[in-house]
DNA sequence: CCAGACGTTGTT
DNA sequence: GTCTGG
DNA sequence: CCAGACGTTGTT
DNA sequence: GTCTGG
């Protein structure tokens, strides 16, 4: 769950959101994808007294986490999205969940609901505030063979809430503006301090509104992919039979 | 001790 | 079916 | 997450 | 790197 999501804040008002300054310019992005960069939110480095250090840092990074041990990421599975039960044991989040937590702005998510046919129903589920939201997220920087750093990272997920659950048994952390630093405190909260953060968000906080299969494809990045539809009717599987064909010729025992 | 995994989603 | 790419 | 490729030899 | 399985 949370394969998708959408960010279409200005850069000014994911800045204030976020408490973070010095956002480069950056557009609105209806259909964010595993792979793709996504702005992230660290806490800064500590401030002694009068320092006039920012105390939140932005971070772009590539959405899909790779552990600093790995030593060849073509054998390693794409984690974009970490189970927040039990990520603190996990050998790949363990050190993120202790040393690199962040959040990661959203102005909500795409979930589809399978439904016995080929393609599944996708929904838009945002905030009835309509406002920005912060999904819990984790980094990792991995150096690559050639030298060169990446900055990955992946979304923790929990069970469904009621609104959700209909569609998918996952949805993505929120982590609430008044929580931002506790989850952000890498330097004196463990994982078990903050764990409490790490739940489902409360009813009615989302909306989930049916749209049309155009969010699927990669590549459609509009606004209309948000719009209330529905998938079209499946392709009819039966082969249209020749008139006065019939299946005699088919059969071959 | 060494070898091998290390993950999520959704599936059957 | 399974892997890669976005 | 979904979409789309999935291969070789030899070549403009 | 760290944990699990044998």
């Amino acid at each position: 769950m949370c394969g998708r999501f959408a960010l279409t804040a200005t850069p000014d008002q994911t800045a204030a959101f976020l408490d973070v300054a010095g956002l480069d310019d950056f557009p609105a992005r209806y259909n964010i994808a595993p792979t793709q960069p996504i702005l992230t939110a660290v806490a800064g480095a500590p401030r002694g007294p009068g320092s006039n250090l920012p105390d939140r840092l932005p971070m772009l990074v590539r959405w899909g986490l790779i552990p600093t041990w790995v030593k060849d990421t073509r054998e390693f599975p794409l984690l974009f999205n970490a189970r927040s039960e039990g990520a603190a044991e996990k050998a790949s989040f363990k050190a993120a969940m202790r040393h690199r937590r962040a959040l990661v702005p959203a102005s909500g998510f795409y979930e589809w609901r399978q439904t016995g046919g080929k393609k599944g129903q996708p929904y838009w589920i945002r905030p009835r505030h309509s406002g920005l939201i912060a999904f819990a997220g984790l980094i990792e920087t991995y150096a690559e063979p050639g030298g060169s750093e990446m900055d990955t990272g992946a979304i923790l997920t929990i069970s469904a809430n009621a609104d959700i659950a209909h569609i998918h048994d996952r949805m993505p952390v929120v982590i609430d503006p008044e929580d931002f630093a506790r989850w952000l405190d890498c330097r004196t909260l463990e994982p078990r301090d903050v764990a409490d953060l790490l739940r489902p968000a409360q009813l009615d906080f989302f909306e989930a509104i049916p749209v049309s299969d155009l969010v699927n494809k990669v590549a459609n990045t509009g606004p209309e992919i948000q719009q209330r539809g529905e998938i079209g009717p499946e392709p009819d599987k039966v082969k249209r039979q020749k008139p006065g064909a019939d299946d005699s010729q088919m059969t071959l025992f």
